[in-house]
DNA sequence: GCTTGACCTGGAGCGCGCTCCAAGGAGTTC
DNA sequence: GAACTCCTTGGAGCGCGCTCCAGGTCAAGC
């Protein structure tokens, strides 16, 4: 049987990760099984593998806090029959990360109100230039 | 002259801020001048100052880090003549969010979409049921 | 066969942004 | 004037999410 899959530094490369993150990650419980290894030990990526941590990333991403993660991890790893335990994880999720979207919008319309004073008076002072 | 302004509790409930914050926020340079005091040494906030504080906490709340708010504010207590620098550092924050922005909205997206499949999933097996 | 370099582990360290605490002072209420 | 509450300061502590390090193993290339 040949070592199928990447070597830690090319997932990460992949990945957008770093090999300490990818090791972080699977001693944290993120992972859905441990990394399979190829002789010698070494962690060897397959496709699933990477599918999930992409996944894991885009939660990370949107600011689901690593414990979060983990849960959602425990359910999946746990088999089918807990659907709706995932579903509810991930819409309570999705309205957090609307919300914050819906907040920083409007903080930085306060923001670019700012920038446009700045703007103006810029502009004045060029005139009596 | 009668203490003007807000003491601190008050302030911080106004802001939505805690008083450790504040008092935070004042000893790392984020504010444009120690807060006045009330005679016995107690801080009391005027509208100037809360004004103030209300931009830090948008500039915060859209992920700009304190140092960069320190800067800031440095040149806000610098007084006229730095706008172009002020401007600058507010656009590139802007740009910042922009690009943050646009990148939690794909990765909700994607997010979303795994939303959806689990949806179909649990309506299949509410049929089957 | 030896060097090189990627990988391994367990655990310490770190940057950020608060958050909490101890010890003490001052002003208001009875 | 005693009790209560809010405030003061300096400094320690903390939760998060990595990030780094020491010391060791292993496999591939020359």
């Amino acid at each position: 049987m040949p070592s199928t899959g990447l070597p830690i530094a090319d997932a990460a490369a992949t990945l957008g990760l770093t090999t300490d993150t990818l090791r972080y990650y699977e001693k944290d419980g993120l992972l859905l099984r441990p990394v399979p290894r190829a002789a010698g030990g070494h962690r060897r990526y397959d496709e699933i593998d990477l599918r999930w941590i992409e996944l894991v990333t885009r939660l990370r991403a949107t600011g689901m806090p690593i414990r979060d993660v983990r849960r959602y991890a425990d359910l999946v790893r746990a088999g089918d029959g807990n659907e709706s335990e995932r579903l509810a994880i991930l819409q309570a999720h999705r309205e957090e990360v609307l919300r914050q979207l819906a907040e920083v919008q409007a903080h930085l319309g306060a923001i670019e109100y700012k920038i446009d004073l700045y703007l103006d008076k810029l502009v004045a002072l060029e005139r009596t230039a």
